[in-house]
RNA sequence: GGCCUGGUAGCUCAGUGGUUAGAGCACCAGUUAUAUAUGCUGAAGGUCCCUGGUUCAAACCCAGGUCCGGCCG
């Protein structure tokens, strides 16, 4: 199953690491490109190159890495031909199944392949998975998947089969470990299952549906079929997202503060637009030229000193208020606008000094726009690296997990050692009938 | 296609035969739902309390998963539990009320039956028959109330097979925080995302009582090789181990640790245990436990030489050191495309970890993700959740070991690029402040400055703080 | 010619770990005036380009068309 080399060779498939959300499998053929957004590659340049590099663009606007395929990669990565299942579910089944080195595992349907390629990996080359595929045109492109990856001949056997209808293969009867269902139907099923199942030990099954009704239909079917420890999972995982400079809780103090400098600062401005209004008036009245300049000349007083910082609040990126300051220094009343911002800022948590987290790429810091989700919050312009990080769950779930529905079918009663036999023969039948409770002990 | 058995692998599987032997650790499911660990050793007595008491001997050889009713010290296989359908009816509660003696028979007269070897069964009948309001319970309350009473009185258990999920759920609910947290469902996802199978090469650490390393050995089939690193002299014990009832030698095989101290290349033994010239040994016992020191010693520096031979293929983490510290001590010894995963009780260790590997060029888009896992009660007509165990489970985060290239330079979207350029012509064109143009980034564009091109991605990727300002 | 991105509010947009139901601007309303320039507060604004197909009764699904753009030859 792919490549265990250390470095990229002709054939090889490999997964192409573009973003977060945009993984792309090629199979390495010489003479072929790959041209993407994120630049120009010949295949030729990635032979011999070792797994996990980060390769430029020929170029040298871009860069990919490459990684060597694992099955979580894959599922990320595969073509979709159905829907698939995604890790969590993809584990917690493995994990509840028993599934390991070794296993004999069934599955139906194979869909788009990306819980095969996972078990496969698992059970290795020492066990097998069985896997069944009613759609013939997935059953192609599957066949045509597993065999590009070495899965087939080998690990995997994967039949065209539709087997709510014709069971599984007669010869696999009482010998695998465990069976997984991710059927519309599965109850039809189930009996198939159990048939194929081995009875000299403990063995599972799981069914895989994302509607309860269909739960509760296929765990009568798992119960009447004689299958016990029925229990029913919901599984996913949340991703986090993480803030190096977080947005601190502000004080009502700090609100105050703002609040009453911008009350001092409007009331300023407004003095000094009446004076400048007054001596427009006056001029107005000796020359209609020295209006237009006069006004020109509040203008300037505005720019310099009060549009500019509050204009910014609004604005992403990195504050000029350094820069504001000085130039403020000329007109009238400097101070207040100074401090008023200075004191926002006070509060601030990219301050302090304490730094543990170090960027290595310093001239990729990207603090300031960790506050752009907080309007009317200014960043500083020398953006340390905060001390904190903090972290969220994306309020966005990705898509709605299935019901896992397993059951457990243990060896028939008469095959294990027992002291006292008669009330656990009818458990070596292949329908149980009521279950053997209080209320029969009762009557005995 | 071919029919499955045209394949020529076994159609047997090559797992073992699930049997309990002498010496196993085993799990036993009691009545009251609690799970016991006990230790089966051939002839001798196991107690479980209340519930009875039984011979070793009647376990040994049986497979996993059997129920039992003990009576005299022997065991009786009993059917395993399936789901009753209950009819429904109209009863309802609103005549039943709390606190009133209802039910005559007393504890005395439990114990006399006891005594007389009456059947759990009888006196739960006896109990019902006196019960003044039990004809008024639902269905689904009568159904319930015996199971409590069978809890009680029941003397029986149920083997539980040491599965890794099996093993892991019992010691999450024995003590989760000697397990830190790590539940089933995130040691699931960590051995995927570690992508452990037979044959390959790993790193661990594992301040978890030893379940992560369960985990991984579970995965890898007796092949492979598995180095942990710990914190103490003496090899670790690994408790969790214990209910795995591992194979000695499919451990031995594959699984070593060193401590912080061994795996660091400059460390030198204080005592050399080789040095000793041969005429100085002076008696055969001094010998052999010369002999038995140079051994261990040998061990180490071939365990030694191993890890540093580097190439592994992951290192998982669930530790109570600092994670990045780990990783820094131990990512060298990577391959490329290595899968790092680390789990975490506490987000905020986790948070500090991404946003620091965020930013390293050997670790490729570092993910933190936090499990979530609901479990259902199944029954006829009473199907809803018991538990929703999100945040119980942990943190796990999963990243990649890659090589850096730093000649690489990224591209910046098209889209992107493209209105920078629009920017930057307008205001080259009209060499004036862009009315109505918002400038993308203050430090990015000055109005009125005129930008060429080629200087739009060193902008982009300059400090947010600009030299003129 | 080939390969590959994008298309969502009136407008402009949302970055290879920097939140695509989220914004900014504009617009509108409220508020602040000795004052049509400022500020503050709020509201409104959405066929997520079109068409078709498909997945289990959960899409990180697919194809064709269209426009914009990038790269290779």
């Amino acid at each position: 199953m792919w490549s265990d080399a250390r470095t990229i060779q002709h054939g090889d498939v490999l997964i192409v690491w573009l973003t977060r959300d945009l993984l792309q499998p090629i199979q390495v053929t010489k003479g072929a490109d790959l041209n993407i957004r994120f630049g120009y590659y010949l295949h030729d340049d990635l032979i011999g190159v070792p797994y996990g590099s980060k390769v430029a663009s020929r170029n040298k606007k871009g860069f990919i890495h490459v990684l060597r395929p694992t099955p979580e990669l894959w599922t990320q990565a595969l073509p979709h031909r159905t829907q698939i299942l995604y890790l969590a579910d993809i584990a917690f089944v493995t994990s509840h199944l028993d599934i390991r080195p070794g296993s004999r595992v069934v599955e139906a349907g194979t869909g788009s392949g990306s819980f095969s390629h996972s078990v496969a990996r698992t059970v290795g080359p020492k066990g097998h998975l069985f896997s069944f595929e009613f759609h013939h045109t997935r059953f192609l492109k599957a066949t045509d998947e597993f065999t590009r990856h070495g899965l087939m001949p080998g690990t995997v056997t994967l039949a065209h089969r539709n087997v709510c209808k014709d069971g599984f293969d007669p010869s696999l009867n009482d010998s695998v470990d465990s069976v997984f269902l991710d059927l519309p139907m599965p109850w039809d099923a189930v009996p198939y299952a159990k048939a194929a199942l081995r009875k000299d030990r403990i063995s599972r099954i799981c069914c895989f549906s994302p509607c309860m009704e269909q739960v509760l239909r296929t765990v009568i079917a798992l119960n009447d079929a004689g299958f016990s420890e029925i229990t029913m999972y919901e599984t996913l995982t949340r991703p986090h997202e993480v803030s190096i400079a977080p947005p601190p809780l502000k004080t009502v103090q700090s609100a105050a503060t703002t609040l009453m400098q911008a009350e001092r600062v409007r009331e300023d401005r407004r003095l000094r637009q009446v004076a400048s209004s007054t001596r427009a008036g006056l001029s107005k009245k000796q020359d209609k030229t020295g209006k237009s300049k006069d006004v020109a000349t509040g203008e300037e007083e505005d720019a310099s000193e009060g549009a500019k910082p509050h204009g910014e609040k609004r604005k992403r990126g990195v504050s000029p208020d350094a820069g504001a300051v000085p130039a403020s220094n000329a007109s009238p009343a400097p101070e207040p606008p100074k401090k008023a911002r200075l004191d926002t800022d006070g509060d601030d948590p990219s301050a302090p000094t304490q730094t543990l987290i170090v960027p290595s790429a310093p001239d990729a810091t990207p603090v300031p726009g960790a506050l752009t989700s907080t309007p009317g919050r200014n960043s500083p312009s020398v953006a340390p690296i905060a001390r904190t990080s903090v972290s969220r769950a994306f309020a966005e779930v990705r898509g709605h997990t299935s019901y896992l529905t397993f059951a457990c079918l243990l060896p028939p009663v008469a095959a294990a050692k027992t002291s006292l036999a008669s009330t656990s023969l009818d458990r070596s039948e292949s329908t149980p009938k009521a279950p053997e409770g209080v209320d029969a002990e009762v009557a005995a | 296609m071919a029919s499955a058995s045209a394949e020529s692998s076994s159609s047997r599987s090559a797992l073992e035969d699930s049997c309990i032997s002498s010496g196993d650790t085993v799990l036993l499911r009691l009545p009251n739902g609690d799970v016991k660990s006990v230790k089966i050793t051939k002839d001798s007595t196991v107690s479980l309390g209340k519930f009875g008491t039984f011979l070793a001997n009647e376990l040994i050889g049986q497979t996993f998963g059997v129920s039992y009713e003990i009576s005299d010290k022997t065991l009786t296989v009993i059917p395993p539990r399936t789901l009753e359908e209950v009819e429904e009816t109209a009863a309802t509660n609103e005549l039943i009320d709390d606190g009133l003696p209802v039910q005559p028979v007393t504890n005395e007269r439990i114990q006399e039956l006891k005594q007389a070897g009456v059947h759990v069964s009888g006196i739960i009948q006896k109990q019902i028959e006196q019960h003044a309001n039990y004809s008024l319970k639902t269905e689904y309350s009568k159904d319930k109330y015996k199971k409590r009473k069978e809890a009680k009185y029941s003397k029986s258990f149920t083997t539980i097979e040491p599965t890794l999920f099996n093993v892991s759920e019992y010691w999450f609910n024995k003590d989760q925080s000697r397990i830190r947290d790590l539940r089933i469902d995130a040691l699931a996802q960590i051995l995927n995302m570690a992508n452990i199978k037979p044959g390959g090469r790993y790193l661990a650490v594992d301040d978890a009582s030893g379940l992560l390393v369960s985990g991984i050995l579970s995965r890898m089939g007796g092949q492979g090789r598995l180095i942990t690193l710990c914190d103490i002299e003496s090899p670790p014990s690994y408790p969790v181990m214990t209910h795995m009832n591992f194979k000695t030698e499919m451990v031995k095989s594959v699984l070593d640790s060193l401590n912080w101290a061994t795996a660091q290349e400059d460390y030198e033994p204080v005592f050399a245990p080789h040095d000793l010239p041969a005429d100085q040994i002076k008696s055969d016992k001094q010998k052999s436990r010369l002999n038995k020191r140079k051994a261990v010693s040998d061990a180490l520096m071939a365990v030694r030489e191993d890890l540093f031979a580097g190439e592994f293929d992951a290192l998982l983490i669930a530790s109570e050191y600092d994670p990045n510290s780990i990783i820094e001590a131990l990512g060298k010894y990577l391959g490329g495309s290595a899968n790092v995963v680390v789990h975490s009780p506490y987000v905020q260790i986790m948070s500090d970890l991404q946003a620091t590997l965020r930013w390293s060029p050997e670790y490729l888009s570092p993910a933190l993700s936090e499990v979530w896992l609901r479990k259902y009660q199944v029954l006829p007509g009473r199907t809803h959740p018991v538990m929703n165990m999100s945040g119980s489970g942990g943190y796990i985060l999963h990243t990649i070991k890659v090589y850096d290239d730093p000649s690489a330079v990224p591209v910046t979207s098209h889209r992107r690029q493209q209105r920078l350029k629009n920017v930057a012509a307008k205001s080259s064109a009209s060499g004036t402040p862009m009315d109505g143009i918002e400038p993308p980034d203050e430090s990015d564009v000055k109005p009125g400055i005129v930008v060429s091109a080629e200087d739009l991605d060193t902008i982009m990727d300059a400090p947010s703080s600009s030299p003129d300002e």
